[in-house]
This record gives structure tokens, sequence and C-alpha cells, in this order.
DNA sequence: CAAGGTAGGTGTACGCCGTACACCTGTCAA
DNA sequence: TTGACAGGTGTACGGCGTACACCTACCTTG
């Protein structure tokens, strides 16, 4: 009787239901500790539940990730490329560090989900009406890979860490040490002077909004010159 | 006694043995087919046998990242700081190319190694040379990202694909099929261009090398650019 | 030369993982 | 009333990383 309690109080499962645990799940534990066990647990079921509503865990990634590049932005309407484009990818980077574990799913996925395919071709339309050839936008889009969807492999990078272990402590300030200095000068260098001139910026001595916008700005400028030249594939015969 | 003929002929374990009996089997049947059984039973060994040389599964592939990393050519002497950074980062990319699991690997750790650390404090080096402030050499290399360890995070890149399933057959043409083509246009647009328009690139119509040229040169000509205006970190107090 | 420490290979076992497959049960259409 | 079916359950299998106890061949040292 008490079971059968159970079974009403809760809720039915669907697509939807096992899709935001899953997300929610990875936003707080980590997306290491996202294996269907754990979800099932979460939803109070048991873990062959789930492949009633996703063909496998694989599926169940795709169904994420599209549910996070839902949260994008849609574009600004009425305003020129480069606005709209930079607005749009600032959007989607906060998406994904609401998200962090999602770039790595991203990236580690073989098949581009619908939902990405459509947030693509939807900037791609942006760099077409704003005047660039198929050709050119082509080699913006490469250019700009993952930082299009609003990050950008930074090799090792806090944030990011965080997607993969839960709620990591902070991790102390943790100056360079002095062993790795004399090994490594010039980064050594780099380090401390990052973390002197700016006193509010605590730990790791890096602002990576900066540097996320220092990079999409250099692009950016660097693509809005191509297309006032005019640029044009003068890709070898080859 | 057969058995200790076989004892006998085989050569003892050592680190080294062990790393580069994993970058072969990485190499040849993707990465995802590494583990430790699978590598035991190549080096004709019991799984455990091999924790008495790496202390587990991701120092190997730490270890396995430093092989990788120490094909990089060493850096050009007496040349300019672009020439000598765009050639270490094709000859970076060459490596990579070799070892298709091995960036995904670089990213899916969550530490840099010495190798790497070396590697990019190298990097640095060449542009503080080139007269780089340490401030914009610091940006720089944000900037650059993974293209600095050669290559681009391009979310659904077939040679990073081959890291991941062995030697995948290449996959026949695929042509953009007809029903995703009417609900991402542009994305069809680029992809009907970029097969038509050079008829020697077989399969995925898209020359990779070229884009990577592409993104790197754009790059470097912008951040050419802020060096001679002697740019300075305006960023703002905050 | 005997003794014993040690480096390195072995065997067993544990707790995770994804998921195949058979089953049960409540609901609703015919 | 019946019976199909959607959806939750239970059991089981093969794979994974690796802890831990062991065994054995060698080298050092008295």
């Amino acid at each position: 009787m008490a079971e059968q309690a159970e079974t009403l109080r809760r809720a039915p499962l669907s697509r939807d239901r096992v899709l935001s645990a899953a997300v929610t799940l990875a936003d707080e534990a980590g997306i290491e500790s996202l294996s269907m066990r754990n979800l099932a647990q979460d939803l109070g079921v048991v873990p062959m539940a789930l492949y009633k509503h996703v063909a496998n865990k694989n599926e169940l990634l795709d169904g994420m990730i599209d549910v996070v590049v839902g949260e994008i932005d849609p574009p600004v309407l009425d305003a020129d490329w480069k606005r709209v484009i930079r607005e749009r990818i600032l959007s989607a980077r906060e998406v994904l560090l609401r998200h962090p574990w999602a770039s790595i799913a991203i990236e580690s996925r073989n098949e581009a989900t619908p939902a990405i395919l459509g947030y693509l071709d939807s900037m791609v339309g942006t760099l077409r009406k704003g005047g660039f050839s198929t050709d050119l936008a082509h080699h913006v889009m490469h250019a700009m890979g993952s930082r299009m969807l609003g990050f950008s492999q930074e090799l090792f990078d806090a944030s990011r860490r965080a997607g993969r272990s839960g709620m990591a402590e902070p991790e102390p300030p943790a100056a360079f040490p002095a062993e790795a200095a004399a090994q490594f000068p010039h980064l050594a260098a780099i380090a401390t002077a990052a973390s002197h001139d700016d006193a509010s910026v605590v730990g790791q001595g890096c602002d990576d909004q900066f540097e996320f916008e220092f990079a999409l700005d250099l692009l950016l400028d660097g693509i809005e010159r191509l297309r006032r030249q005019g640029w044009t594939s003068s890709r070898p015969p080859r």
C-alpha cells in the first residue's frame, strides 16, 4: 500500500523530465556523476525505466545538449552583423557558464545535434545578410570554431574543470609554485603579472571573460576587415 | 618450461615501453579501445603489471600526451616571431594529425603536463623576444587557445572523430541530406559550394588544412597589428 | 656464500558502468 | 470483456579501473 502510494505520488516519467533531471544532476554533481543509475535514483525509478524515454546514454547527452542550446538567446533583429553575432555568442557563453559540463559534452559527441545545426545555420544566415559571400562565411565559421558556441578550448581552464568534478573547492590561490617558476619563466611572468594588476581577481589571476572577449573581438575585427576588402578565396587549385 | 621461455623472450616492461605501446594502440584502434586490459594484452602481460610503471590510467594518458608533445619540432632559430610561431604550430598540427586521439586526450585532462607547459612557455618566450609585452603575450596565448597546440575545436571534424573509433571507414561522400538542406539552408549552401569549387577534395567537401591556416593567419595578422600599435591592456578596473 | 630486501609480474576480487531481455501491471480502445 | 500496449521492474552479463595479497627472481650486504 505504501508502495502504491509512492507510485501514485510520483509524477510519471517523460523524456522532458528525464532530460531536465539529467541537466540538473550534471550541473550540481558534475558530468562524471551522470550515470544512468544515479539519474534513475534521482528520479526515484529503476535504471532501466529511463530506456523507455531515451534510447541510450549518448542520446541522453544529445538531448541534454539540445536543452542547453535552447537557452541561448535568439538573434537580435535589425542590428549589424557584428553586433548580432557578438551578442549571440556572449549569450551562448553565459549559458555555457551556467552548465559547465556542456562544452565537454558537446566536444565529445561526434555528430551535431539538430539544435546545434539550427544555431549554426542561423549564424551563417546572419553573416550572409551582413554581406558575406558563402565562401567567406564558411571560412569564418571554421575560424570561430567552438567560440561560435560560447566556449573556446582554453587547454586548462578552471570553469570547464568544474564541469568535471562537481563543486570542487575553488582551489586556493595556488600561486605559481617556485620550482615551476624556474622551469617555465615566461609562464611565471604572465601568472604574476596577471594576478598583480588586478587585486580583485582572486585565485587564478586571470579574467576569463576579458580573455574571451579579447579573442572574440580580435577575430571579429579581422573578419570585418576581410569583408570590407571583398576577400575571396585565393585557395590554390591544389 | 614453455612458460619460462616466454617470460624470458619477452623484453621487460618499462614506463617507456608501456607508453609507446599505449600510443600505438590508440593510434591504431582508437582512444576508446585503450583500456588497461587491452594494453596489457598487447604487451603480453597481466593488467595489474602496468601499475608498476604508471600510477593509474590518468597518469598513463599524461605520459602519452608528453610523448606526442615531444614530437613537435623545436622552434626555428633566427626568424621573426610570426614565422617561428606559425611553423611551430603547423608542426604541432602535423603531429596531432598523426595521433588523432591526442587532441581529445589533451582536452579531457584537467592539468597541463610538464611537456605542455614547456611548449607553451617556449611559445611565450618567442613572443617576448618578438617585442610583445607580457600583458599582450598573455592575451595572445588565450586567443590562440588550442590552436597553439595544433588543433582547433572544430565542433564536428572528421579527423578528430577518427581518434574515437579507430579506422572508421572514411564515410561515403554523404552529400547534405535533402531534408536537412531544407531545414538548414545556409549550411547546405556552404556544403555544396565547398564540394563544388574543388573537385579534387573528396568526401567531406572542405579542406581542413586550408581552414586551419585561414584561422591561424587571421589571428596572427590581427595580433601583428596589435603589436605594431603597441597595444596595451585597457582592461576596465573591475 | 647465506640472508633478506626489493622490483616487478600475478591472481583474485570489488564496485562501478551501460544495457539486453524477460516480465509485470495498469489503462484504454474495440 | 478482452486484449494490445505503454511504461515501470528485476535480473544478469560483460566491460571497466584498480586495491590488495601474493609469489619469485634478483641484488646487496654482512
